[in-house]
DNA sequence: ACAAAAGTGTTGGCTGTACACCCATGC
DNA sequence: GCATGGGTGTACAGCCAACACTTTTGT
């Protein structure tokens, strides 16, 4: 089904979707990258992105790449922003809309993401990527700083039941500085968006820590009736 | 000179960019827009805007046609978000980079903006836009008044030389609520970033309000030195 | 019984907020 | 001299940051 084009005459360019996938495991961040397949720069270490097609909405682009990559349906992703400079690819004229998505490592299918030869890579280690790609990690992760103080996105990279412990070390990882534990507790239970569970998560001591469930209920009560973050 | 297409047999599209300029004058806030000159929706309110060239930045693109429309060159504006909904433009496939802009409304050369055919509307009673232009407009207020909060970017809206009490209004209208002056000054020159001047403004009273400028050199010094706002 | 991680409370300082009066000037 | 908007200070409350010990249990 051909529309009728009412803008001929003005230029067209590829449009493509690069998502920056990070995912969360015990004392680190970690990024999905994988071997560009096309030329130029073919073999090269790349983000994960994809050629909108001219029937496809831009997010849903991010989605197929997504689920290509990580075999998972639901992963939460955010528009960062969009690079357009005439330059940032030398195989064509071509800007990209830029995703950050965050991904609870555990759950990921590793041989998938590998099938594809993707590979997560500690950040502190990350190869340098093509194109542009460096600029945008580097801006995703200045985003997810940001974003982290005052909205509980954190929550998208734990799995669904965690403990306290985990959740101060991720946003250690995150903010790259200790907290202290005390404080922390205080602060994010005197939110109560989190529900208590009645079991203990034993792997990583013998007292074992209670585990968690993060409440979206509560947590969009609590946004609707106008409160603001600040972890 | 055309360079190589390493990328054919993917799709290309229209990419555009929309702005949403923004203008302040005492108690209210306003948005510049224009009757649209191409079909479809020929004639109708739209946002300015316009198509990226293959050989153009997309940021030089929106500056083309802010300057084009408003005849100012060094107009302060950031990108909101791309637009990428495949049916949001019945003209053709197209996606817009949409980028907010606010203007000091005083230095605009109004003659320039309706020999364009274009008009500064209350945002009170501004009409319905084509397009998605309308959900464009809702997501760059919530990013001003979000963004407002921690950045001083209030400043972009005013002249040069302004008033505390300007300022203030500034914010009032921003927010949509009253502020205390006392505490608005203490906290706005704790900041240390308003250079106070030897002149008043006596156009609103007869004791005369002082003239205050921004100074940029101390903010960007505040900034690096890694303190976090809050306005 | 001891090692290792989980969990718990208090205090002092700072920051935000609420609130009311005097000041300078043009008319 | 009075009306108009501009400018100032204080007191209270709530929040954040700093800080050290007890609890549980597997070995």
């Amino acid at each position: 089904m051909q529309r009728k084009d009412y803008y001929a005459g003005n230029d067209k360019m590829y449009v493509a979707t690069d998502c920056i996938v990070f995912g969360y495991s015990t004392d680190c961040l970690q990024l999905l990258i994988f071997p560009r397949k096309v030329e130029p720069h073919k073999g090269e270490w790349s983000l994960i992105g994809s050629f909108v097609k001219e029937d496809e909405h831009v997010r849903d682009a991010a989605e197929r790449v997504l689920k290509e990559i990580t075999g998972l349906d639901k992963v939460f992703f955010e528009q960062l922003k969009t690079y357009g400079d005439v330059d940032r690819d030398p195989g064509a004229r071509c800007i990209s809309v830029a995703q950050y998505a965050l991904i609870r490592l555990g759950e990921t299918d590793r041989k998938l993401v590998e099938g594809h030869g993707a590979y997560w890579y500690k950040l502190e280690d990350l190869p340098s990527l093509v194109l542009d790609h460096d600029e945008l990690v580097r801006d995703a992760l200045n985003e997810l700083r940001r974003k982290a103080r005052y909205q509980p996105i954190g929550f998208e990279l734990l799995p669904e039941k965690f403990t306290l412990p985990q959740l101060i070390n991720l946003y250690e990882v995150i903010y790259q500085k200790k907290l202290d534990p005390r404080n922390f507790r205080k602060k994010i239970l005197s939110l109560k968006v989190l529900t208590k569970l009645d079991e203990k998560d034993k792997s990583t001591s013998k007292k074992g820590a209670y585990l968690y469930k993060f409440n979206r209920e509560k947590y969009h009560q609590l946004l609707e009736s106008g409160y603001h973050f600040e972890l």
